[in-house]
DNA sequence: ATTAAACTATGACATAGCTTAACAAGGTTT
DNA sequence: AAACCTTGTTAAGCTATGTCATAGTTTAAT
């Protein structure tokens, strides 16, 4: 039933860095199970001190953290290749929610396990350390979109950024890729009220910028996008999965 | 001159993990020297790939982004125990940069044998992912208070934080901590503007809850604060130092 | 078919926070 | 000691964005 690590996936992408025939060996012996979840199923809870840890390999979701006064914050989506749960094996606690806004497979880990990455296979060590500074880098950006850029420029920001995963991803074709999410979650993710971020949709989609309906977005410029976004377009380095 | 590990002043203060013998030795063949600089000082660039990695060991700092509009993201305060450069010694360059607002003291540390943590010592290398998952873990409540308080709350939290910080660190006494940072810097870390975040820090100091001023911040009730900010007080986890 | 629930769309109005500007106080340079 | 920064403070007016209200769509359940 379960995908054997040699015939990974993600492995095909070329976003991802190759793992050496040991590595994979290692993983596959990490590898308790594969999970099949619908939208809308949680998979990780704040607090929570879950004993299993994800890699997403199809469908996506998203990561939130809920305040006391009930606002939620999107922190970020989650795509194919995304390792989930790093801080519950590392710090011991989930800081912020993750659920399936698709339906998703993810390979399951098994947490106890963790601590061998360290002691046995330093460069899994290594990636991992690599995966929580790429996150944290990607953080201070949307820190820095929310808290300096205008709606309408962090909107065309996050369209941008998500269009460009999608690509390197295999996700998009035809300047086309699958957005299962609602308006709501992007209106949580930047900071906005749900009427200004449909309202700015529509500006982006009159002006032809970016076309997000029926869980799909178009994008026919990404450089005129990144533009009215105020950024540059950075190609995305190669990142190691779990 | 240089400060011995054995003798670090910063493993006095009990939010740090201790060291062991063993780790303590390594760090300091680990160390070559020991780094003072002034106010305003630059420490390291975005996007450069410096050769140094450093812990703080006195003094303030701030690090920041800048963004193609010229305005600048200021993503933490930097405090005595962070370790500087891990993204530019996982990622091979700096995402942002990091400048020093006060006098500071810095333990520097040669980024060519880092890779030494992984393969030699796990124990080091686990602390390393640690601190880049706290450092996730506070940007992601940093992206909640930017995107979902209000100005008033979201300055609260953040002087809040802050006095939890120093009092932790044993900065603050009887209720007094020093803080050399611009009312500008607090704009930039909250997505605010200058003006309006004067008139807030006024209003927090009106109503007795935080006065800031003259490079000190005195809070009186910490619980009040925390209030006023939304946010509840979690005690500070213990937390490993380079 | 009917109803309910979830999401998108749009208009009217309110306001938190931004911009600009001017000034004061302390420090630094010439 | 004059000129000039830097930082903090305050006021006035404006606007980007939020809130409220209502309606249309789609999907699923009864």
């Amino acid at each position: 039933m379960a995908t054997k690590c040699s015939n990974c996936p993600l492995q095909r992408s070329d976003v991802f860095v190759d793992l050496t025939e040991d590595e994979i060996r290692f993983m596959q012996k990490f590898k308790v199970g594969e999970l099949e979840v619908n939208p809308g199923t949680p998979l990780l809870m704040e607090g929570s001190n879950s004993p299993q840890l994800y890699t997403a390999l199809r469908g996506m979701g998203l990561r939130y953290k809920t305040l006391e006064n009930g606002n939620r914050q999107v922190i970020n989506f989650v795509f194919p290749g995304d390792f989930i749960g790093l801080q519950a094996g590392i710090m011991g606690e989930m800081q912020h929610s993750v659920e399936a806004t698709s339906p998703m497979t993810l390979c399951v880990f098994d947490r106890s396990e963790f601590w061998h990455f360290f002691k046995s296979h330093p460069e899994r060590a290594f990636d991992l350390t690599w995966m929580a500074a790429a996150e944290e880098h990607f953080l201070g950006e949307a820190l820095a979109s929310v808290g300096q850029r205008t709606a309408y420029e962090a909107i065309a920001w996050a369209l941008c950024k998500i269009m460009m995963r999608g690509q390197a991803l295999g996700l998009a074709r035809d300047r086309v890729m699958p957005l299962p999410f609602r308006q709501q979650d992007l209106a949580d993710a930047l900071g906005l009220s749900l009427v200004h971020t449909n309202k700015t949709l529509s500006k982006l989609r009159t002006r032809q910028l970016a076309n997000w309906s029926d869980d799909a977005l178009i994008v026919n410029d990404l450089g005129a996008l990144a533009k009215a976004a105020g950024m540059t377009l950075e190609p995305l380095m190669k990142r190691p999965i779990m």
